[in-house]
DNA sequence: ACCGTTGTGAACATGAGTGTTCCGCAGCGA
DNA sequence: TCGCTGCGGAACACTCATGTTCACAACGGT
């Protein structure tokens, strides 16, 4: 009972709120986060960059656990939902997107043209349902709704939006854009 | 005449190229990428940080006329106008979001913000236009013209997208969503 | 021809983060 | 009580980008 929470958080869940607040933050700073020795930490993940890895892959893990939750039988629905379910992951994307050094491992840029596979196929499957506007490829609106739930997200993050707010805004906006 | 092209790009044009390709790039070789010697980039830029600042300037004066000329009289043309100019402006956008160390400099924060503001006050006369749909703030239709451009730009360097698409179909985004 | 400017390569010093080793300590079950 | 295990802390060596200094070469103006 010296340890006030036992792994209340995992040290990845931390290493990435760490990593997300500060790219560049050193492993003594993540490993003094998550209360425990930088030697420990090493004993865990070897390197940095097996570090780095772990937190995308578990990223990766609930980018794709939420996508497939959400894909239900009716697109419409089901695109609410995405939106939903994405919105709240707005820092794993950002330490998917701003971590550099995830550029130099071609597995993980593979993982996630995997994730977004069935999105892509989701999307053409409401594009057939005739709810996209002509013009719109799937991966395109693959695209815009990573887009807009990350602005959401950040606007959220930034004291501009209410987060109960922020999923609808961000779904009125992918459907309808901003004009009228 | 020894050197082929005297400064045909200037040094902060390619050091942003070299940054963009890899975040992570050591000075020397961003020297060799521009042609010049490591002792000579540090006389001009005595830090690295004094290196990413000056192109981050730089990129935020891009940034900042391209806004200043797209926004005329006519708010419908300019928000156009807009699209067609910002989407260009990608890779630059990529440098200023994605490079860790900037994240630490609170005047390019402000600057930004700075740029920002006649971007907004635009969206307001646009909102007052009736051209915005209710509920959409000023601030969120400037940070959905930064997301939809810099998506499209990003769908263009993938080979996903023609250039001369690009603008179009994130103008079509913005304004009227993906759906119809 | 002289001199200031500018760039260059080589060499060096530095510092921070990283990765490793080693030893002590606490917990825990047998 | 005895091991076993996992963790922590201290210390170490190492790597690498960085920043600095210096002497030399090319250039241009006077």
């Amino acid at each position: 009972m010296s340890v006030p929470q036992r792994t209340a958080k995992s040290i990845l869940e931390i290493a990435a709120e760490v990593l997300v607040r500060d790219a560049t933050a050193s492993l003594a700073q993540v490993a003094a986060a998550a209360g425990i020795g930088r030697t420990t930490l090493h004993k865990r993940y070897p390197t940095r960059q097996h570090l780095l890895v772990a937190v995308a892959e578990e990223s990766l893990d609930i980018l794709d656990r939420a996508v497939t939750e959400a894909i239900g039988d009716d697109p419409g629905e089901s695109l609410r939902d995405l939106v939903d379910a994405l919105v709240p992951l707005g820092p794993r994307l950002e330490f998917l997107l701003r971590q550099p050094s995830l550029d130099a491992e071609p597995e993980l840029q593979a993982r996630w043209v995997q994730v977004d596979r069935p999105l892509t196929e989701f999307m053409g499957r409401v594009a057939e349902a005739g709810l996209l506007r002509p013009g719109v490829a799937p991966w395109w609106a693959v695209s815009s709704l990573y887009a807009v739930a990350y602005t959401a997200w950040e606007g959220v993050a930034l004291g501009k939006l209410a987060p109960l707010d922020a999923a609808g805004l961000a779904y009125g906006t992918l459907m309808g854009g901003i004009g009228r």
